[in-house]
DNA sequence: TAAAAATACTCCATAGGTATTTTAT
DNA sequence: ATAAAATACCTATGGAGTATTTTTA
């Protein structure tokens, strides 16, 4: 049985007649009743009545009509799923974040953007920690991470810089530096010299830890590290109660938390806070190209 | 496209390996990869990445390889739904009767037979008049009726006497030949010679009108006709009213109607109600020629 | 008897086979 | 260096063409 039978057989049931479908074929009349009655033989079915004006179907032809009419949509389907799929238009997608990663503004834009341009694609997101993230990256549970740590090391992956933001200070609401008055509300880093800080566990994920370190450094001092929060949102959390002041992404502003004063750092050299975008080298998938080459388009743009 | 595109392509799929595929085929590796290669050209999408030891399915790859082997599922079932409808096992057969046939025993006895060994075929019933019955089997909206008259005349149907069934007498519960005494609870047609008779319409359908005239005529006296019932059901309603007495097929007496009294017919020539079945004459579906047989072998086996 | 399907045959396109080269690790 | 796929070329099956016969209402 090839497709050829299918397709004759329904030009032949339409036509009633076999010698008109050779015509619509393109053929002639003696390989197309052959080929017909070839699929006759194969299902050991009589099809089509011969008459003496053309051919009528059997009830069992009816029934094949109706089927091989379905089995070809079925193929012209299955055909044009298979061609968006190489082009990254149809498939799945699976994206991680960092707990951070969301605030940044441009992450749910790329998301939504991703999803506009590409609505076959099915997006699932997952929140984890960093080395997780990566983890899951090679066992291929996701397919890419919005992460803050390059962690370029990782045999395999590949980690791309897609934005660098600001990083503020956030202190205590009630702590003496978010009282005093200041134009700007900026402070310098040198005040938190004898401050405690909260980081962001740097086995979780060294990205943050190493960027306030370096800050620190650079302002002259060696900060005093508290307590070492397993996110970075709940970081905020433990600012709040009291327990220290931090650095972290000026993105997390957005969070609103109660009990939490930011401050910008004054002086020109900032500290950032990177956003990297970490995904398998090599990956073949054209979905998760697609989705790369947006994210690199969106930073680029930025 | 062919269906051996299909088939190559999940044999190559599954084998991860075009040699190793082309040894399941029976074939050799050249003309597998040229095929292969020839349903990526067709499709324009690469399905397969060449490794040093095999290959791996593209994402666009395993999208097809599901749609494959569905398309291929799709046709087996395609397939074997045809050689079932081929063989009368699966399909439709609407069914007619005229409003007394449902009482005899044989008839529901015969469709939950059908129905049976048939449980595929997928059977309406319609109850209506003898001659609607026929123009219906005409039009091919029913395939088969059972009704009382032969009707051989007309073109293009074929009738078949199925059953015959002694008729008896139908007399109003208060009528004085209902409380005759009776032995045997016979009463002769004589008797009934100064009786209105109610009738089924006879252009409604002539086989009982006719067996009663033929009766009555036999025991020596020609019937008053009264009222002309439209359905043979009814003419028992109008007999329990009292508008007159009747003779009708045995099988009505499991009505139970209350007013109606039943009597043998006395005598050695009884009168028989016959039970028919018309079908088209030549009708090809195999699924009303199985009906037909098993009707026909009923009838024979009773 | 006439229209259409079936049969008998011929041809050639292409699926499949054989031998060899290229590729990728 | 090696296994496997690709390429080149050849063979032959069978799909399609031509001429003719058979079928049936």
């Amino acid at each position: 049985m090839e497709l050829r039978h299918l397709r004759y057989f329904i030009a032949v049931a339409e036509e009633k007649h076999i010698t008109r479908a050779a015509e619509r074929l393109g053929m002639q009349q003696p390989p197309l009743s052959q080929q017909i009655r070839a699929l006759e033989r194969e299902l050991d079915v009589q099809l089509f009545r011969r008459k003496p004006r053309g051919v009528e179907l059997t009830d069992a032809g009816s029934a094949l009509l109706a089927a091989a009419r379905a089995i070809l949509a079925h193929i012209d389907h299955a055909f044009a799923t298979t061609k968006r799929t190489a082009r990254g238009e149809q498939g799945r997608i699976a994206l991680g974040f960092t707990s951070s990663a969301p605030f940044h503004p441009y992450v749910p834009r790329i998301i939504r953007t991703y999803r506009e341009a590409f609505p076959l694609v099915s997006v699932t997101l997952e929140e984890s920690g960093t080395m997780e993230l990566i983890e899951h990256l090679r066992s291929e549970r996701i397919d890419a991470a919005f992460i803050r740590s390059p962690l370029a090391s990782h045999e395999g992956l590949v980690v791309n810089l897609l934005f660098q933001e600001a990083m503020v200070i956030a202190v205590p609401q009630e702590h003496v530096l978010a009282r005093r008055p200041s134009e700007d509300k900026a402070l310098s880093l040198k005040t938190l010299a004898n401050e405690t800080f909260i980081v962001y566990r740097r086995h979780a994920g060294p990205g943050l830890y190493d960027a306030i370190l370096t800050a620190c450094n650079q302002a002259g001092f060696s900060p005093h590290i508290g307590q070492e929060a397993p996110r970075i949102v709940s970081t905020l959390n433990l600012v709040a109660a009291g327990l220290g002041v931090s650095l972290v992404p000026e993105s997390l502003q957005r969070m609103q938390l109660d009990g939490v004063a930011f401050r910008r750092v004054a002086g020109a050299a900032q500290p950032k806070a990177p956003l990297y975008l970490a995904s398998r080298r090599g990956d073949a998938s054209p979905t998760v190209r697609k989705f790369l080459e947006l994210c690199k388009r969106s930073a680029h743009n930025s």
